[in-house]
Formats: C-alpha cells, structure tokens, sequence
DNA sequence: ATATTAAGTCCATAAAATGGATTAAATCGG
DNA sequence: CCGATTTAATCCATTTTATGGACTTAATAT
C-alpha cells in the first residue's frame, strides 16, 4: 500500500524532491528550485536553511549570469561531510571504497584474498578489518559514514546470500558477520547501479557483468529491476541451445557455457583473460574464433532478453569489457538480425569503461542514493547522534 | 523526479490511500481505516464523507461483531455509480465491456468482425459503434462512464500502435480514430492486468497470453512491467533453439515456431484449438506428440524468462489454458529439471480461468484501478462536469 | 543617478492533519 | 433493568506545513 503522507512525511518527501533536484541539476539557485519542483521559494529557502546546516549542500558563491536583476547563490551537493561505504566480496578479493555525497571516490582498497578456500567467517572478519582501517582514514578527513552496503557475488533476498557457487557459500546472513550495519545486495545488481552513477551511460540499460559467472543488472528509469524475489537478472543461465553442454545450474546450453570466463578460456585454450586478449591482439585464430563463439551465443541470450524486458540500451562489462572488441561485432550482428524487424530501434550495445570495482562503488552510490532521496531520516539520525556504518 | 507534495496533493494522495483500502479490506469501518492507514480518524471521517458524496463508497449498514463498545458503520465500494468502458480489437472480434467500481462485470458484448480484412478505420468505426452502444445501455442502469482504455494486439508506446503483424496494421495511433479518450494498450499487459483483478490468482506472476501469437505480461506487486518502451513480454520470440525454424519476426527458433498456435495446428495436422482438444481427448498420438513438443519448447522459453525476470508463478491463459493438461506436464518438467538446482522455489505452473475477453476485462479494470489511486483527480474532474469518456 | 529586474527573506494566511473532548451506541455486570 | 464500560464517530481548537504577497537586496540597463 503507499503510505498515507502526513505533515511530517510531507516535510521529509519535500525534502528528498529538493535534494534531488540539486543533484540533478548541479549548482542552482534557490529561485531555479522553487520553480522546477513547484514549491515556494519560502519554503525551498527554508530547506535549504535545513540541508546547509546537515552539511549536505554548500552555497558555491553567487552565480552571475550577465543577466539582470540580483544574482542567486548557487547551491550544490557539498561532498565534505557526508559520505558512504561500499564493499565488495568476490572470488579472489576484497575491496572498500568511500565515496562523498557527490558521488566523488575519496579512496579505495582492494586486497587480494583467495576466498574460495575460506570460509565466511574468516572472509568477513577480513572485510570487517579492511572496512574499519576504509573508516578510520575517511574520517580523518573530515568524513562521516553514513551508511553502508555490500556486494557479494550470487543471489540475495532480504539479507540473505541464497548461494555463492564461485565461493562454495550457501545461505549466509552475511551481515550478521560484521560488526556494523550494512545492506547486501547482489554483485551483478550493484555493478549495474555502479555503471548507472559512476560510468556515463543512460538511465535505461542492462548491464552485463561477465566474470566466472554471467550476471546482468536491469536498470529502469534510475531504479534497479529486482523481479518477484530478487533472482532476477541471472543471463548465464538464459538458454541459448536447448541441447548444448551441461551446466552446473542443472540445465543444458545456458549461456554460462559459450561465454562465461572459463567456457571462453577452455575454447580458447589459454589461461587468464590477458593472456586472451594478448593473444586476439596478435591475431590469432583459435582465440578469435573462441570470441566469435562466445559473441553470437551473448547476441543469442541478449535476444531473449530484449524481447522478455526492453532494455534501452545493454552495456557490456566484466569481461567482457576488455573483449569487447572482439565480442561486440558477434553478438551485434545476432541481435539487430534477430530483433530489427520487430523494434523500430535495436538496443545499441556499448562497452562500461568501469574497473573491476563496479560493484563496490556501486554499493556506495547506493547508500549515498538513499540518503538524497530522504534526507529527513539521516537529519533525524544524525541529530539524535546515532551514526549508522561502522565507528 | 518524485513530485513535490503540496497541501492539495498530500489530500490527494490520502484520499487515493484511503480508496485503496476500502478495496483492499472489504467493507470496513472508519476506525478501523484511521487504524491501518495511520491517519486520524478525524481526517478519514471527512474523506470517507467526500467519497461518499461521489458516490464512490457507500455504507453498508452497522457492523455488529458481538464485540463490546459501539458498533462501526461499514463502508464499502460502491458499485451503483462509477464504471469503465473497456475494449479489446483483435483478429476475428471485437468485444466492449463495463466494470463498475468493484469490479463487477455489469455487460460484455462481443461482435465477430474479420479485422484481417479490413482498415484501421473501418475497423475503428465498428469499434466506435459497439462502445456507444455499450456505454447508452450502462447509462441507463444508472452508470456513469469516467473512462476507457482500449487492448490491441501489438507492442504500444504512448499512444502508438508500433505493428499488429496479425491485423496488418503498422504505426496506427488508435485513439485518435476514436471520437472519445481512450488509452490504448498491448492485449497481453492487458490481459496479465485482467488476470490480476478478474482472475484468483497472487499478484505476482507472468501472464502467458497465448494466441497466434505469443505475448506474456509480467506482473509484479500489483504493478505490470513494462521495459523501457513499453515492448517487454515479447515470449513469443524468445529464442528455443538458435538453428530452429524461421520466424516471421527475422529470426530463428522462436518459441512461437514451437507453440504458437499455427505452428502448434500444423504439427498436429488439424485446424482450429477446438479440434485439437478433442483429438487430444481422443488420444490420437499425433496431437500429443504436437503438445508435447510445444510444452517442452514452453518450458525451455519459461526458464530462460524465469531466469531473467523472477516471477513468483507462471499463469497460462489463451490457447493454453484448454491445452493446460497437455502442456503442463513437459512445460513443468523441464522448468523444474533447468531451475530447481537454482532456486529454493520453482514458479508454479498455473492455468488462467478467464476467457478470451481477458484483454478488455483488464482494460476496464486498468481505468479502475487508476480511478481508486486517485479519486482526487475523479472527483474534481465531475465536479467541473468534464465527463471523459464516450458520451 | 534612477529605473528595472530578479533573488531571497519576512510575515500573515490558508490548507490539511492532529489530538483531545464529546456524543452515540453497543455489551457487561450486578 | 440500569449504570459502567467500551468502542465509533464527530466536533473543535491547535499544530504543522506550505502559500502568496510584501519587502529587502543586489545586480544590470538607461
């Protein structure tokens, strides 16, 4: 049901519509606010009375356009307060990074762990070690942690990893392994939002995260699609032949087995993905038709998934990044010959130009994203001196 | 962006909050509404009296419940004032209904017209005829009309019918051939909607309309997905095997080469849904074997949607409804031997118990639905006696 | 120097919800 | 059978929030 809005509630959305704004469009005055959300400029000026004083926005001088009458001050996100932690688990890693309210990266770790022999408990009392040292230094530049989130590589739902084949997880309540509060979420589903704030992509897209696993995150109008339970999203096992090679997932022909990182390696008889693409640079013929492969089964799975949810664009990464390439001309052909007659536009396929921490930063933006769209909570909170994310 | 509430809107909005439990919880008292709703009972006696006032709730009488202390008077929907027109064109009918505000099916008229033949216009100017009748008879049971929405079968964006490949039609804005407002929507997100409200089952699911072709509607809290441009749901062309048959769509191996009902009637080497039920009650090995193989390329499309969207169950509705027991057995096998190693839960496999008229029952309740989300607008638009609609 | 224009603040007002008091209508207990 | 109790619904003064016009401020234009 929505909730019934009450005064305080009104206070707080109007809030969170004014922050918004002032996010989207970059240093405005409080007159511009007042017009483009539809408020008063009292009462704008008033919330921007609040969010000075939380340290959220600063005024960045008086914005002298040439035009006449008075000059407004402008305001913007001020990133000298606020911040959020973003966390990362995956297969031979752990990663931290803090970012500001203006979605700037002010650090990043990244440690190299072999997880996969570990077990949960040892992992995340690294991670815990790694997020405290993340904050410590953060907030010696002034920085409060507001929040945090964390990435882990298989499907969540309310908290709870369901399975992490790549780690030889099964059901961990991963939070209640750190000693702060944090939001899990799903890598592939962080990646996406990563690329959504951090890359330069559209606000509607799919993104691909190719690592051992396929995952791809669809992201609607700035809002990430999670489906009835939030398993959704799981590309690799979208099947490409019905009859194709077993997979571990119990079916046969998923995509998983044409273009995950080890099918891809296996094919192209190599080890590692730099060694794949030195050898695509130097041309050479077993890794190009390996790509080629695993490029047309990805047209192939992309397919169905553009004719099942309409993204409006699909943004290779993981993987697939550095191979795009070699992949993007297999897999563009399959689709715009399997899709062009019934879509006036074929879903463009673009590359993420996003590293490895998509997911991490992805989980930061994800709490600082939470906080804009209701800056009323993290007043309350941080008046009432109850700092969330770890001290 | 999230719009700014002002007083007006925050009224609005808590009448739409108010509405929308009086559907969800039956006749119910005022009390019992301030109670869930969170708002006082001062402020749901007053938008209780204005609802009532538009006629679109009524009280049923007090609610005697053996209990001690005052009785409550019960209000409830009320059915006797507010309707909605829904229509639906498709290849050989076309059919009108109205809904009153419980969504009560107060009429149905359904009119065979061969659309393969003929114009969008004189198509429309058929349509047109049966609506103004349908809408005259309502009125004289006391209905008035506050809005239609109209199913088609093909991809819609805004207004734009993209190409109904089995009508012939390309790029036609429906509504404008129309001499009242109508919004204009796919007869598969139609008939998923239809489903939701007309049918018993859980508010998430897909929708599986099978007709020539095969469109599938996802429905999630309540709410239909749409994708970026309004063109999700495309099951139909979901790739079962790359190498697979051509399809009229450009590609190969389509689900609907395998299931839809051409494809289906030809394995079988009959003519008509009819026949083929009866000859699959019969026994004859040809129709099963025909079934058989359309339910399992069912299943193998299912997975790969599954996979990729999450839904919480699978309904099948059109021609698959009278072959569920048929299909249901190599559908469900094959979803359960490619998902179970995945997922806690597979979807169930259900069978839609709505007829053909799926698409226009949901058209209409669609136009309720919004109606119950927002009496506001309603209640101000009859008051400023702008009646929309057909007249 | 003065007029004009736009930004931002001030203040009285309006709209809506709130919360406590009151009235209404039932059951319970003797 | 009557008063006590309990719950429903309404009434009314109050509070919260946004509004809109007046006012002040700071710039450009003439």
């Amino acid at each position: 049901m929505t909730q019934a809005v009450r005064h305080d509630s009104m206070r707080a959305r109007n809030l969170g519509v004014v922050l918004g704004e002032v996010r989207r469009s970059g240093p405005i005055t409080r007159a511009a606010l007042a017009e483009i959300t539809g408020l008063t400029k009292t009462t704008v000026s008033k919330m921007v009375g609040d969010l000075l004083g939380a340290g959220m926005v600063a005024e960045s001088g008086a914005l002298r356009d040439g035009e006449r009458g008075r000059p407004g001050t402008a305001v913007g996100l001020s990133g000298h307060r606020v911040a959020a932690l973003g966390l990362e688990i995956n297969v031979d890693y752990l990663s931290a990074c803090v970012v500001d309210l203006t979605l700037s990266v002010r650090l990043r770790r990244t440690q190299a762990v072999d997880n996969q022999a570990a077990s949960p408990v040892e992992t995340l009392a690294h991670l815990q070690e790694l997020a405290h040292r993340a904050v410590d230094e953060a907030r010696s530049e002034g920085l409060a942690i507001a929040g945090s989130a964390l990435a882990v590589p298989g499907p969540v739902d309310d908290g709870l990893l369901h399975a992490a084949p790549n780690l030889g997880w099964h059901d961990v309540r991963v939070g209640d392994l750190l000693d702060f509060p944090v939001a899990v979420e799903n890598e592939a589903n962080l990646a996406a939002l990563g690329e959504l704030w951090f890359g330069s992509g559209p606000s509607d897209f799919l993104h691909v995260s190719g690592e051992i696993g396929v995952g791809a995150g669809l992201v609607l109008g700035g809002d990430l699609f999670r489906g009835a339970r939030g398993l959704a999203g799981e590309l690799g096992h979208v099947i490409v032949s019905p009859d194709g090679p077993a997979c571990r997932c119990g079916g046969r022909g998923c995509l998983e087995q044409y273009a995950g990182q080890e099918a891809l390696l296996r094919a192209a008889g190599l080890d590692g993905v730099p060694a794949l693409v030195a050898a695509l640079q130097a041309g050479e013929p077993g890794a190009l038709r390996a790509c080629e492969r695993a490029g047309r089964a990805l047209g192939v799975a992309l397919t169905s998934a553009v004719h099942l949810m309409d993204p409006g664009t699909v943004v290779l990464g993981g993987i697939f990044a550095p191979l795009f390439p070699w992949i993007h001309g297999p897999a563009g052909e399959t689709m715009i010959a399997r899709l062009a007659r019934m879509r006036h536009a074929v879903p463009e396929l673009t590359v993420s130009r996003l590293g490895g921490d998509a997911a991490s930063l992805g989980a930061a933006g994800q709490v600082i994203h939470r906080i804009i769209a209701d800056p009323g909570a993290h007043l309350a909170a941080t008046t009432a001196r109850t700092p969330p994310g770890p001290r």
